[in-house]
DNA sequence: CCTACCGATCGGTAGG
DNA sequence: CCTACCGATCGGTAGG
């Protein structure tokens, strides 16, 4: 028998009126309480079961359980399931187009043929790296975004295409990218992103080899 | 009051082992049933459905509606929802590959150039043509199959590739194209694939367009 | 193929 | 963030 269980029974505290502040895990002050830090487990949760069972298939109570929580704590972090969906895709979004964008610099001084590797590059690394969830699902499950929302997230594609049309401007101009711009500029995207549904990390090609495939099948360029 | 109602009493039919046989609408002999046309109708509600709102999100009672049946029928044709997806991709499958194997001697005897151009232009058809929602479904809905379901289904998608791996060998083998053969194939599956997400038939671009802009971004071809 | 129904599950909420 | 719960919906079935 543990020495430290069943000695002198405890003593039953005074009635207070939130009780439950004392016992239990200890509280944190509001300040202090890293609300953040639970919105984030669950959104990485929710992503993560999104992308893989899709949203429809996916429970709330799956995404509590996750993020170790129960049943009915999601809904105090999110309005509702959609809101969730909503927010995994927002974040997705602004994490692409920050990476872009902080990437630009690095080829803004070089070739057309540079600037769209980097952003082939960046692309594939959203997609297919480490906290690669938020943008297939963006990418996979809009259908179940209401209007509103839809129009909200339309805005940040639009930014995210305006990076890659001057790239595919100046090629043309060139000549070394045949296609109309608009046209190409869905057809490259679609070969990008359909490598969510083919690319396995553990299997032999790597993302640059991806890098060096797509710039050889739009530009014809054979690696360096 | 209606002449025809409150004659004579309608008098008992004698007891009989089938008694609603012969009430109600006309049935037919079971050879004339035309089973086939109800379990088509299902098929192409269910993969209209499955299209525009997922497998997940959409219920039997949909699909039957959709069919003019009521809530409980499909189970008459069909399993289990499951089976009728796997039906739907199946048969998506089947009338892909029959269409491109049905195109191929057009082109059997001109360049590999011509060859893929075929491939492309009748996978565009597959895709955005009349009767084009099997394969959308079976492209964005397999993560919802059984194990024994996906492995049959992989089956028929490796016989879909192989009409395309010897066309782009050639091109590679002349250096029409430079990317390595097996990555060309899923890029450039990507893009035509990616296509069902933004393809809308009421805009300017025509399959024609599209056809036109793949070959030339990935041979650098320019449309005759 | 219809009628009537069951058992399970699900998104969401009140109150603490 | 947890507990306890509600109302609605859903896949599927028995019997005809």
């Amino acid at each position: 028998m543990p020495a430290q269980v069943a000695t002198a029974p405890t003593p039953q505290p005074e009635p207070r009126l939130t009780p439950a502040r004392a016992r239990g895990r200890p509280r944190k002050t509001p300040l202090e309480r890293d609300d953040g830090n639970r919105r984030a487990a669950l959104l990485r949760a929710a992503a993560a079961l999104f992308r893989s069972q899709g949203f429809a298939a996916t429970t709330t109570r799956d995404i509590a359980a996750a993020a170790g929580m129960q049943s009915g704590s999601p809904f105090y972090h999110f309005k509702s399931k959609d809101a969730l969906l909503f927010a995994v895709m927002q974040e997705g979004m602004h994490a692409a187009l920050a990476r872009q964008r902080a990437a630009l610099p690095a080829t803004a001084k070089q070739s057309p043929q540079a600037q769209l590797r980097g952003l082939v590059q960046t692309h594939f690394q959203v997609l297919l790296g480490p906290d690669s969830d938020f943008i297939p699902v963006m990418l996979y499950e809009s259908r179940s975004l209401n209007n509103a929302q839809r129009t909200e997230l339309s805005a940040l594609q639009s930014e995210y295409e305006s990076l890659w049309t001057p790239v595919l401007s100046a090629l043309h101009g060139s000549g070394a990218l045949r296609a109309p711009v608009g046209l190409a500029r869905l057809l490259v995207l679609g070969a990008l992103n359909w490598s969510v549904q083919w690319f396995d990390a553990s299997k032999s090609a790597t993302v640059d080899d991806l890098v060096d495939a797509a710039l050889a099948l739009f530009l014809g360029e054979v690696a360096a």
